[in-house]
RNA sequence: GGGCGCGUAGCUCAGCGGGAGAGCACUACGUUGACAUCGUAGGGGUCGCUGGUUCAAUCCCAGCCGCGCCCACCA
């Protein structure tokens, strides 16, 4: 028997325990069927589960639960990334405790730590996937630094460098100075900064008294300025192109320049060019040949470049002591307030610098054209699709990547240097060592690179490199190209379009046939969630209160496209309502000994209400496939929701009661076996979106079953199944109880007084009818029994469904006159009804040009309005003549 | 500066060319043993504003107003 209610806590733990046990997760199960493939987005190693993840996860088991039950080879890839600088910090910080820095272990060391580290608390987050119900196949689990993973990423560097894609220049990168490496565009976030511009005169060599003025955010990197450029254009400035400027405080000779960069409409119309530390500026540089001075050091302080002076200076330091010498030269011309935006380093906070360092770098641009194109041909869709705009819009306008960070956590680069520096990239040490000698004819000694990639290098190849490739294994050829990507909107530039270019050409196929982006969860206010606002919402203290099925039902039906989904407890909370609801619907089958028969055939039943169940059930399950297979997950949550409570519970179990405790045991046996046989297709149907309660049911409903639900095959809708004459049927008799129960709650008629019902002009089909359902009438409607009117009584309540007018006889209990005034508003109602179709039908246009069917229909429904009118004026008329 | 999304019931949101919907909240009544984590009934909306297209617009188009987000080199 089961309990009164759905206890999460102690059923979850013991199904997934079982799942995994039993390989129900396991790919290649179903050999003969087609291959359905997810990879996870790896969540960091160092990770534990929020609420992003929990939607995300949710959606996929959702796919991969929903595909296996229809019997494909599932395939969901699991894994975690290695999350360079995130783990290496999060080591490091652990050390610091101990007085320790990385440097005090050395490289060899420091790994080994951070292997360690992996190897111990490295796994937290894969628990909490599993918390959640994940069925990723864990006997696959990959890890973004394991062997194969690494001989993937040494492969695809060489060969790259080989094609001339992987180089490595001298550019400006952006330079996190408190983390000392490098970091690429997007680990770069503005943030707007309330600050300066500085107007700085400079004097033009030989024309005393003349002087430039340049405006600047960045007064301290003047002492890197090597030229002063103004628009070839701009009158203003003419006769100075071509003369120098004396850079103050270095006293260099700095030449002024006409290029197009300068913009005569800002500030002055004539800007300092640093190229050493302003990408623009780099440009400019480049195209004119110019110095390229240095100033900072790998923390941000000034270096030997500049006078003694400011030597070692931090640059903010440096700055306000720079602007007071130039003020004391005279050469400060004023100072205004300037909203700016100033780049910080997502991961350590702090202000990036433009720095002028060797680094390694992807051509982006080339790799990106096949990328651009797969979407644009369809090979590859986005959904919802505007987000292919977004994903052209950077591919189009990619700039080279810059892949080699400065750190010790990672994929190290596989280049060496020969004593002349002389580059060899090799997939290993003794393959390097074999061109080097090939190279210098003879043995040389070798420094390998010290740089690691980029952890999204990696990423990069997650759909492949999780497979087995390089090895031509049985799985890349399955199972790639993967089916669908589900990923938030925030990494499509990190992960999903680097995974495009890669997979194009590493694999010759788009990595993926659709990308689903999905919401953003936030807080109940709207807010991100983040450990600064302290709003953050713990998903596994949701699962601990609620359930892991109300969770993921929950974001299920909050993950409308294009909408943020706005999370509270008190949304879960519902959900688990709904899970109780499920929970009490399966004891009511338990109680009534509904129990499943394997010999039912649900194309046998012969009452109506066995029929229309049976056809509901699968309608449901078609729009709730319907909804899955269009990622529109809400929509599949709400048929889902609205058949089991709206449908299932709140009208068919009541149905069902008076058959079930009948003495008719056809009847009885019957709809048994159809309510069990439709319960165990709804438990089905929920599976995918709530795989522990549903588990839990059938194998408690079904005692002795061999298949599990997960194993359990997607009720498919048979269209003989559906019977459109019981559904008007349950229609009508759902339309009639419903009318009564409205006028006995508007009469205040109390819930215990049972009342005779009686009719008139009842055709014979609804006298049929009437029969047939008099028992669930009687008592869904609280009817003390039925038959036809002969004279209406005085003090009656009347009420029309379809051409039958009901009469409630409540002498004593109704007010006659307000009676009288309930009919006439539904009379003004009606009659409101009539004259917006009237009007309608009247138009020439609308009969002309709108489609036939249309008309049709609204030609019905004004008989409709008509007749019900009709009904009730006759109605007004007999209670008149009652009084 | 460029781009995207959103403004529908008190709240959170579905719907998106032909009859305004759900959940929660609210009000009234209620235990007829699956469920009070419940049942029954009810109130509540010029579908942001203004134009246009159409026989017909909450839905399509344009403009405006108000929110939010992404990208961008503005000295």
């Amino acid at each position: 028997m089961l309990d009164k209610t759905y206890r999460p806590g102690e059923v979850e733990g013991r199904h997934y325990a079982r799942w995994e046990a039993d390989g129900a997760f396991a790919c290649g199960q179903r050999p003969d069927g087609a291959p359905y493939t997810i990879v996870i987005p790896p969540p960091n190693v160092t990770g534990s589960l929020h609420m992003g993840h929990a939607l995300n996860n949710t959606l996929q088991d959702i796919l991969i639960r929903y595909h296996r039950m229809r019997g494909r080879d599932a395939l969901w890839q699991p894994g975690t990334d290695h999350a360079g600088i995130a783990t290496q910090m999060v080591v490091e910080r652990q050390m610091e405790k101990e007085g320790l820095t990385r440097h005090d272990l050395g490289r060899d060391a420091f790994i080994e730590r951070v292997w360690r580290w992996k190897d111990e608390s490295g796994g937290t987050i894969t628990g909490q996937l599993r918390r959640l119900g994940a069925s990723c196949d864990w006997s696959r689990e990959r890890f973004t630094m394991d062997d194969g993973l690494s001989a993937a990423v040494r492969k695809v560097f060489v060969d790259l460098y080989k094609q001339g894609l992987i180089y490595r220049d001298q550019r400006l990168v952006n330079w996190d100075p408190l983390l000392h490496t490098a970091i690429s565009d997007l680990e770069v976030e503005q943030r707007e900064v309330q600050g300066h511009m500085w107007y700085f005169k400079y004097p033009v060599e030989g024309r005393p008294g003349t002087f430039v003025t340049v405006g600047t955010t960045r007064p301290e990197t003047m002492l890197g300025d090597t030229a002063v450029a103004v628009h070839p254009d701009d009158d203003r400035y003419k006769d100075l192109v071509g003369a120098t400027c004396i850079l103050p405080i270095q006293d260099r000779p700095i030449p002024i320049i006409a290029d197009e960069y300068a913009d005569p409409e800002k500030g002055t119309g004539a800007v300092k060019i640093t190229p050493a530390h302003d990408f623009n500026d780099f440009e400019v540089g480049r195209r004119h040949d110019l110095e390229m001075v240095n100033v900072l050091d790998r923390d941000a302080r000034m270096n030997d470049n500049v006078p003694d002076h400011y030597r070692g200076l931090d640059r903010y330091e440096c700055r306000d002591a720079l602007v007071k010498e130039m003020e004391g030269l005279g050469l400060l011309e004023r100072i205004d307030d300037n909203l700016m935006m100033v780049p910080y380093g997502d991961r350590s906070g702090v202000v990036i610098e433009p720095w002028l360092t060797d680094q390694w770098f992807v051509d982006a641009a080339t790799l990106a054209k096949p990328a651009i194109e797969a979407v644009e041909q369809g090979r590859t869709v986005f959904v919802p699709k505007h987000w292919e705009n977004t994903y052209y819009e950077w591919m189009r306008n990619i700039q080279p990547w810059c892949i080699s960070r400065q750190i010790w956590w990672g994929h190290q680069i596989p280049a060496w240097y020969g004593p002349d520096g002389t580059v060899f990239v090799e997939h290993t040490e003794e393959e390097a060592a074999a061109a080097a000698e090939r190279h210098y004819g003879e043995a040389a000694v070798l420094s390998r690179d010290g740089d690691v990639l980029d952890t999204w290098f990696s990423s990069a190849l997650w759909p492949f490199s999780t497979l087995g490739w390089p090895e031509k294994t049985a799985e890349v050829a399955r199972y790639y190209p993967t089916d669908v990507l589900v990923t938030a909107f925030d990494i499509i530039f990190f992960w999903v379009a680097r995974m495009m270019m890669m997979g194009l050409h590493f694999m010759g196929e788009v990595p993926f046939h659709t990308v689903y982006i999905h919401a953003l969860v936030r807080d109940e206010r709207g807010q991100k969630m983040s450990k600064s606002k302290g709003n953050i919402i713990d998903p596994l203290e949701l699962i601990d209160g609620y359930g892991a099925d109300a969770l993921r039902f929950t974001l299920t039906a909050f993950a409308a496209q294009g909408r943020d989904v706005k999370l509270s407890a008190g949304r879960v909370e519902g959900y688990r309502n709904f899970c109780t609801k499920l929970w009490n619907a399966a004891r009511y089958c338990e109680i009534n000994e509904c129990r499943p028969d394997p010999g039912f055939d649900p194309a046998a039943c012969r009452l109506t209400l066995n029929r229309w169940i049976v056809g509901k059930v699968l309608e449901a399950g078609e729009r709730a496939a319907k909804g899955i297979e269009s990622y529109r997950f809400n929509e599949a949550a709400a048929a889902l929701y609205q058949f089991t409570w709206g449908t299932f519970c709140d009208w068919h179990l009541e149905f069902a009661r008076p058959l079930l405790q009948g003495d008719d045991a056809a009847a009885r046996d019957e709809t048994r076996a159809a309510t069990a046989w439709v319960l165990d297709r709804l438990l089905a149907l929920l599976h995918p979106i709530m795989p522990f309660i549903t588990e839990e049911l059938w194998e408690h409903m079904g005692e002795g079953r061999e298949t599990p639900l997960i194993a359990a095959s997607w009720p498919v809708l048979d269209p003989a199944l559906i019977d459109p004459a019981a559904e008007s049927e349950m229609d009508w008799v759902v339309r009639l109880i419903s009318e009564v129960r409205a006028v006995r709650s508007e009469m205040n008629v109390p819930p215990s007084a049972h009342i005779p019902l009686l009719h008139r002009d009842a055709s014979a089909e609804t006298r049929a009818r009437l029969d047939r359902h008099r028992d669930a009438i009687a008592s869904l409607a609280r009817i003390s029994h039925v038959e036809p009117a002969d004279d209406v009584t005085r003090g009656a309540v009347q009420v029309v469904v379809d051409e039958a007018t009901y009469i409630l006889p409540l002498a004593d209990v109704i007010d006659v006159s307000a009676e009288k005034a309930r009919l006439e508003k539904e009379i003004a109602k009606l009659d409101g009804e009539i004259a917006r179709f009237d009007k309608k039908l009247a138009n020439r246009g609308f009969l002309e040009k709108a489609p036939p069917e249309v008309v049709e229909t609204e030609r019905e429904r004004r008989d409709e309005a008509a007749h019900a009118r009709a009904k009730l004026d006759d109605a007004v008329e007999r209670l008149s003549a009652a009084l």
